[in-house]
DNA sequence: AAGTTTTACAACCGCAGGCAA
DNA sequence: TTTGCCTGCGGTTGTAAAACT
């Protein structure tokens, strides 16, 4: 028998309500019958994605907020790039969110960062206290097994009208960087956070200005 | 105003682990 | 014990939109 040849790339509005409407029939599981019994061209692989990632209900999606920026970060600086983990405790984060939000907040971050301690270097480079600034265990949910889960929040709204009522009104401020001079990928920003001793990103005001 | 560069993020890919047969 | 399928994870890519020159 011919296969049928799989679709790829951006999912459509009717691909999205198709998808939707089979996983509440059947559940989020076996993605592979579920593709086939959908009538979609898509792979089961990509049908759990687009449903992870942006269907499922509860998503969070927008800005990340000041809280969950403190959060990944000391988050990241204990697990590294352990993204579905530090997602856990992020109730209405993705994985893929968290991780695409680190590479390019962090490295826009990090060449800031790289700037004013070069440029304060001479005197007391960046010379942030160290504890007041990190967020204890506790409040990140750590207190003993770090594999315990949060309860994630109850969000309502469906996952369009979260798109689009909270994606367009949260658009990022303009925090453009455009300084060729600066190697993003060197520079990485635990690199940054270890030479100058800094807790968070939130240590130096960056955003003071939005 | 047009062309170029950069950013943000959705989506894909490959791999590893779990599990049932 | 082995094998194959399914799922989840982390890295990477593609591209539309925004910002810059």
């Amino acid at each position: 028998m011919q296969e049928v040849e799989l679709r790829k790339g951006p999912w459509l509005e009717d691909e999205d309500e198709k998808l939707a409407a089979v996983v509440a029939l059947l559940g989020e599981r076996r993605w592979d019958s579920l593709a086939k019994a959908s009538g979609l061209r898509r792979s089961g692989k990509s049908c759990r994605l687009r449903w992870m990632n942006y269907l499922r209900p509860n998503l969070k999606h927008g800005k990340i907020s000041k809280e969950e920026e403190k959060v990944i970060i000391e988050l990241h600086k204990k697990w590294g790039n352990k993204w579905s983990r530090i997602a856990q405790r992020l109730p209405g984060r993705t994985d893929n969110e968290i991780k695409n939000y680190w590479r390019s907040y962090s490295k826009k971050k990090a060449v800031v960062l790289e700037k004013e301690c070069l440029s304060s270097s001479v005197n007391t480079p960046c010379s942030i206290s160290d504890e007041s600034f990190l967020i204890k265990d506790d409040v990140l949910g750590l207190s003993d097994d770090a594999s315990d889960a949060l309860e994630p929040l109850n969000w309502t709204r469906s996952p369009y009208e979260t798109r689009l009522s909270e994606w367009m009104s949260n658009w990022p401020p303009d925090t453009r960087k455009t300084d060729k001079l600066w190697d993003y990928e060197v520079y990485s920003s635990q690199w940054i956070f270890d030479e100058c001793n800094i807790g968070t990103w939130d240590d130096l005001s960056l955003w003071d200005g939005e």
